[in-house]
Formats: structure tokens, sequence, C-alpha cells
DNA sequence: TCCTTATTGACATTGATTCTCATTATCACT
DNA sequence: AGTGATAATGAGAATCAATGTCAATAAGGA
């Protein structure tokens, strides 16, 4: 791993390291302020700024997600090397719950490929990465409809 | 329209009017002071608290889609009735570029209903809507890679 | 161990969005 | 058309996520 962030012309500092375990260790979408908290236990010296300048790093590196959801702050996501991670969101409009889900129908992975193929010849594109999500009502929202 | 407005609980005003109008007339995915900018021309008076309230009402209304994608500032993009007007997205990493695609397979439309069938039942969700983005460089970044 | 310099953390600053509140304008009802 | 209740507005303040500044610190190659 510090390889991997010598690769990214990084030094492999204590700060990295403990945001960097504490992000693989999660498996929720944390703000910024939440991880900087949650961390803030164990490590009190790591400062917000910090908590910022390596979430992108990561994000960078490739091991976490950023995701806007445009409510108002950004939220992150450790993304394992495993291909078996990769997953779409389910997003309450009303609660800000997001589900992740991956039984993907074979279906859905080869169109995805079949898709990215045509845009990147379409519209001469350097396709990375995608999104997917969808957007609706929870079941707890569904419950407490009627107010 | 005006009765459109009524139903959600609103009077029909000017301010409203302008901003649903340049809207409509408008086919990039703008942030809210690049419409308050805009309109500020013809429509001096108009302020930014209203431009983002407005903004929000048609989102409500489901006349406007509202974007996050992580730059610090949300952005708008009107919405018409017209099914042929449903699109995706192409966005550029590097510069921000958005292009809109709608050139979907048939394949693509009966898809994302099937998982729609799918993931409301497993997850007794109500399924109202999806974002699908692809991520990568665009052409103009490809040129001007190495530097 | 020493030295260069990447990195850090406290703090300031920016900038988008939301809030407040006195003023204005819409529209239902005469 | 006139009136009144009140929804909506706009100027400015406030909030708050995110970024910038910079002196102090620490990583890691020599
Ligand atoms: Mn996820
Ligand atoms: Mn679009
Ligand atoms: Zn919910
Ligand atoms: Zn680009």
């Amino acid at each position: 791993m510090k390889d991997k962030f010598k690769e990214y012309a990084s030094r492999m500092t204590a700060p990295r390291e403990a945001i960097l375990e504490f992000m693989s260790r999660s498996s929720t979408h944390l703000s910024a302020k939440e991880i900087y908290t949650s961390l803030h236990k164990k490590h009190p010296g790591i400062g917000m700024s910090t908590v910022y300048r390596t979430l992108d790093l990561l994000a960078r590196m490739g091991l976490v997600t950023k995701l806007a959801l445009g409510d108002g702050q950004n939220r992150y996501e450790f993304k394992a090397k495993d291909k078996s991670d990769h997953h779409h969101h389910l997003i309450c409009t009303r609660c800000g719950t997001i589900i992740n889900y991956s039984e993907f129908l074979e279906e859905e992975l080869t169109l995805v490929r079949k898709t990215e193929k045509k845009l990147a010849k379409k519209y001469n594109f350097i396709i990375e990465d995608h999104n997917i999500e969808f957007l609706g009502i929870c079941e707890k929202c569904k419950g407490s409809e009627k107010i």
C-alpha cells in the first residue's frame, strides 16, 4: 500500500493510514465531517483539512468514491478492489437513505459495456466509470406518508 | 400552467413566469447564478433567493431536474413533458462538460424498467426516477492531455 | 543522523445555499 | 373595480461545506 501511495506522489503518513484504514472498515456513505468526528476519538490530532485532502487523494487513487447527492455535502465510500463490490444505488428522496444493490442481471452488465462502447465511439470519449441510481420513496418513508 | 402552479400551493407571479420561461428556452445545465445573471438583463428585479426558491418549486413540480455533480454547485435543466426528451449524461471529469445522450437501445429502456420492478419489489421502494451517467475524458481534454 | 521538502493542522476565507423579515403583489370575494 | 388576507418577494444576514494560507512538523532518501 505504501507503494501505491508513492505512485501518486505521496508519502505514507499516519493520518493517511488512519483515514484509509477507517474508510476500509466502514461500509456506509460518509460525509467528511462524519469521518473527521469518528476518527477524532482515536486520532485527535487529525484536522479537517487533512481529511478532505486525503479523501481527495484516495479518490484519485481509486480507493474511494465521491458521491454527490445534492444535499449540500459530498459523501465518500470505500471501494474494494474486489469486482464483486461494484454496486449501484437506490436513494430515498425523502430521508436520504442510500441502499447499495449489486444483484445485477447479467444483461445489466453486458448492456453497460455495450453502451459504453457505443458512447465512446460516437462522442470520442474515454469512459472510465459510471453511476446508476434509482430515486424514490423508501419503505420507512412510505409508512409515515400520511401526516 | 397557472393551474399546475396552483396545484403546488402557489400563486402565479411574474418572477416565476420569467424563470420558467427562461428555463424552458435554455437547453443546458445551468447553475443558479447563471440563471440569475441571464435573467437579470430583462428582469433586474428578480433576486437570488427567488431564483433558488423557484427552481426548487419547479423541481418539485417535475418541470426541472436538479443535477448534483459534486463541483460545489448544483445545476438545473428543463425537463420537457415530451418523453422523447428523456436522456442520460456523459460527463467529463476534467473540464466538467456535460453531454446529453438519448440514442437509447430499446434494450436499455426495457432493462431499466425491469430493474426498477425488481428493486421496487425487493427493497419495498417506490421508484420514481433514475439517473444514469458515464464519467470519463472528453474529446477536447483528450487532446490537451500531454502538458 | 541529517536535510530537504511533502504534509500537516489551526485558522482564515470563499462561495453556494438558506434564512429573516419588512414590503409588495396575487387573487378570492365582494 | 375595490378590499383584505396572506403568499411571495428581495435585500441582506447567516450558515456551513470546502478550500486556501502558512508556520511547524515529520517522512524518508542520502
Ligand atoms: Mn454505495
Ligand atoms: Mn441533461
Ligand atoms: Zn426514506
Ligand atoms: Zn473535458
